[in-house]
DNA sequence: GATTGACTTGACTGAATAGTCAAGTAGCGC
DNA sequence: GCGCTACTTGACTATTCAGTCAAGTCAATC
């Protein structure tokens, strides 16, 4: 049963779509149902509540995007330093797809969710929680790299990962606030300082409109 | 009409308080009532909407806490360098505070009402981003001035200060998720970093109880 | 063609929601 | 005392919410 158009995967695609443009609260079962054409009776058949499907929601993300993506971009084939232009890159260019798509900046689904959920929905919270360590354990495992092939300069690999993740994460996020891609370009000269490296990313500027 | 403790004060505090716990979404009107003693039409007899009492809930914060913390801590008394070092412990004893207070770490309270609302709320969400663009003004004036002095090494304050602020508030978001304040500790490395200078806040461990 | 089990349907419940309102009370200047 | 204004009260509405359920469809298997 693969990502096929089935009811089950329209609500966990719907879900996350829902929660990402607005919020975990203020997203409601019978929106979510209709934005996937599925009925509340269906709904209950495959997720026994609301939070069930947002964890279900934030794992399908994981594995059908997020995870491939990293994969991609930290590719052992790649030198490490080029792997962290690559990731800024990224990141850069999805603020960019997901204004002209969506018509706002979102920033990172999993940081925002963490965010609102910490404080009242204990099981969301540990999913998003262990989902953020996964994705910080690919730029620790690349300053370590990076550090034995002596590029660059630093004492504490892991502290380091933990700063750049929190210095991508609270750009994203200030770009989702303040509806600013640009706020995600600036954090390429503070990575390069951070790891006492030169980066150079290349952004390629998509024009809007053709 | 100072802070009394009047009606209206204790609804800004009850929503601020809830918000910070839980989240703007999943706090309702009548458990901000509840919690500020306070009759459902007073509630509307002080403001027009939930959404009205939050933004006003800003602005409180804002004027009675953040403020005035930061006018010390960035006070033209203390070299520039100094105050970075006591923001770093602010927000160090900030999260060992409301672990030991509310039970667990809760982070920016801005920031995670503007990630929330930035969907769906846009008065809230021009509220804080005017209030985060306040907060790293403070920044952006003492780089201009570390700068001046000779004391930092950097060719744009302002997108220095951004970065800046994005590590603090992402290492605070992240502590908030993880529920654990010495995330917020890391990022003092990263801040001296950032700026090129050499800072050395002191971390006086509260040890929880006596 | 009978049985099974996975999925679907839409009507239903009871609680919680934001917001309204008319009738009050209490203090203050006159 | 009189009237004015600021605030309070609690009952009220209409809507939306998460979640339930009994009855149904349909395709596969025997």
């Amino acid at each position: 049963m693969p990502a096929e158009n089935t009811a089950r995967t329209r609500l966990l695609e719907a879900m996350i779509d829902a929660i990402w443009e607005r919020s975990y609260g203020s997203v409601s079962v019978d929106s979510i149902c209709e934005r996937a054409a599925v009925r509340k009776g269906s709904f209950y058949h495959f997720f026994k509540s609301k939070a069930a499907l947002a964890a279900a929601a934030l794992d399908h993300l994981w594995e059908t995007r997020s995870q491939p993506s990293l994969k991609e971009i930290f590719s052992p084939t790649r030198p490490p330093l080029q792997r962290f232009e690559k990731l800024i890159e990224f990141w850069h260019e999805k603020s960019l797809e997901c204004l002209r798509e969506k018509g706002r900046v979102l920033g990172c689904p999993y940081f925002n969710i963490g965010a609102e959920t910490a404080g009242g929905e204990p099981e969301l919270a540990a999913k998003v929680s262990a989902i953020l360590d996964r994705y910080q354990a690919y730029l620790e495992a690349t300053l370590h790299e990076a550090k034995a092939r002596g590029e660059v300069d630093l004492t504490d690999p892991a502290e380091t990962a933990a700063c750049l993740f929190s210095l991508i994460e609270g750009c994203s996020t200030q770009a989702r606030i303040h509806n600013d891609p640009e706020r995600v370009r600036h954090f390429a000269g503070a990575f390069s300082r951070m790891i006492g490296a030169d980066l150079k990313p290349e952004f390629k500027d998509q024009l809007a409109e053709a």
